[in-house]
DNA sequence: CTGTTAGCGCCTTCAA
DNA sequence: TTGAAGGCGCTAACAG
């Protein structure tokens, strides 16, 4: 009657239904199955078979209790269905892996009161480490309510509400400035005089990212006018700006990201604006798909993986080390491709489908 | 002194906390935070003051031990960075949040050994139910193990490794099938003779299409003969493809899915083989991206974020009525864009929707 | 090397 | 309407 576990409600077999079974005290079980060097090879070795047996998998809300640590990170992303998210959300959670941690993605955060609920349940359960992805930053007072989880962010967003002194909190970002300052260059080297650009939603990368490109500008001695468009995420946004490019003849038109400008190229088309030649066109990001476009996109590339594992070993090192959150900017790459380039090769007759090469 | 909680090693306030505070219970804070009826209107004012004032939060695992419920749902996807995965991750999310569970996404569950990790994490963090989405079929064991928490398939892997009736698993997927015979009597109708097929990884959802579309043809009196193409995720599998196609001119290429065919139209161009002239190019999934390709691409679309919904519905009503998921094929659309089209100038399409232009 | 004893924070009878 | 007591499953001293 004591030999097979009881299954009370969960079903799930427990230190105590192993111990039992032995007749030995649930903390040797503890011990062995957590192999402390403290016990003998032969109750281990029993133990470790009865487990495997019986089926056990030691309860994470229990050992969280009773350890007083949770050995859980949390991330919150406004979008994991964005390429750039979804990496982040990748080497977030292969480096978390890695490390033994569970992270729980909590999605969906551009909207406020779904955020407020995510970092609530991530407090809840106790997460010892929060990386806010591009995510509007959370007014002071909650940065107070997590503690003493460890927070950082990913991208800029949040970046410029807190003075770096106040709360060390960690960064990891791309060198947006950097990879901008690139792009202008490799667009003057190309002859490019009119620039436009065309505004994201109204976050702090998007802000960034326009201020960088006035200040390359500045920098190199052009006069720093550009023009900017706005749109939102709507196709009929894409439809109406590509109808005033078609009018206004810019001839370089960067893109707050690869998603628009993908958008932007698609658009483009309709209103026969020819990219490259009669436009270049640019995104911003290096998401996979701006790879094989047609044409390929020139973008700046971030090491969008790269900051998802660098946010979490930085968590890492709050947590186990104590050591606080560095700001850390991961330099970028410029690919440059078809949608810059000046005229084209053209090889297809009359049809509408510009070749690129390379 | 008595009046300060003594944020103890993790710096949290608890029920004791309130309770000391006030000079009651911690069963009665404990019912008053939880809205219990049988709580005077005066106390409970009071203890969510308190509550409020030292930053009170539950502790999930605490709750979880005692109430021997996790509200938590386990999501284990291949990829998120894939498209199609993200979307079925942002609908399961947003299913799971309006009812108030937590979901632990896992990523990389296509690599075997980090999905027996995730699984086990899973586990040990007691969800009470478990998607797998696209994920080859855990082993018939790792199905006894995961009980007594519920579990459902998104997509076809796993679909055909278990008898129905056995265990009652339920299944979410598309229409593939019917898509196939939509995107094939649509080839059909171009004219089109000489089919060929890219195949995806060995997973159930690629023999799953590459089986209806020989049934397609078979059941349209066409003889069942189609020249299959294989493929990695390298770009040089891609552009041997291509090679092979250019060679072999077939005049209808369907692939696996969305990304790959925008992988093949790029390798193509390359080829200087033109789509969709010399050949039609198809997709599967209907991701984002594939509707501002150039040229578009046709596809099925599936209605990937409401795959998720709709598991983590089904997730629900097992944990909350007992009644086991069951097995549901959502609708698929065929979107006929301009990767196969007839020779036509490309014209303003909408995002999703199929042109019915002849 | 192994057992005993206390909790971790919350919930849930059963009394009062 | 509120309190007291016990327990959820595991770990962490402290004994032996």
């Amino acid at each position: 009657m004591i030999e097979q576990p009881d299954l009370r409600r969960t079903g799930r077999p427990t230190l105590a239904d192993i111990a039992r079974a032995l007749g030995v005290s649930e903390a040797t079980v503890s011990r062995a199955l957590r192999g402390s060097p403290e016990i003998s090879e032969q109750t281990r070795a029993a133990i470790r078979r009865v487990a495997r047996e019986l089926g056990y998998v030691p309860n994470a809300a229990a050992r969280s209790l009773a350890r007083q640590t949770s050995r859980t990170l949390g991330l919150l992303v406004p979008d994991v269905t964005d390429p750039i998210h979804a990496l982040i959300v990748a080497g977030f959670g292969r480096a978390a892996d890695s490390r033994g941690y569970t992270v729980i993605v909590m999605d969906g955060s551009r909207d406020e009161a779904r955020r407020a609920r995510s970092l609530r349940t991530l407090i809840e359960h106790q997460a010892e480490g929060i990386a806010f992805c591009s995510t509007p930053i959370p007014m002071r007072e909650a940065i107070e309510e997590i503690r003493p989880a460890h927070a950082v962010f990913i991208m800029h967003e949040g970046a410029d509400a807190l003075s770096p002194s106040e709360t060390p909190l960690g960064r990891m970002r791309a060198d947006d400035e950097h990879g901008i300052r690139l792009m202008i260059e490799h667009l003057l080297a190309l002859g490019k005089q009119r620039f436009s650009y065309v505004n994201g939603p109204d976050i702090a990368s998007n802000r960034l990212r326009r201020n960088a490109i006035l200040r390359s500008l500045e920098a190199l001695g052009i006069e720093p006018r550009i023009r900017e468009y706005s749109t939102g995420e709507e196709q009929a946004d894409f439809e109406t700006v590509a109808r005033l490019v078609a009018r206004e003849r810019p001839d370089a038109l960067l893109c707050y990201d690869d998603k628009m400008a993908l958008n932007m190229l698609d658009a483009l088309r309709r209103e026969e604006v020819s990219v490259p030649d009669d436009l270049a066109v640019t995104g911003f990001d290096g998401i996979p798909f701006a790879a094989i476009s047609n044409p390929r996109l020139t973008t700046v590339i971030q090491p969008a993986d790269l900051l998802g594992e660098t946010a979490a070993g930085a968590l890492f090192d709050a947590i186990e080390n104590g050591t606080p959150p560095p700001d850390i900017t991961l330099p970028v790459t410029l690919a440059i491709r078809g949608s810059s380039r000046r005229r084209v090769p053209e090889s297809g007759a009359g049809v509408a489908a510009p070749q690129a090469k390379s």
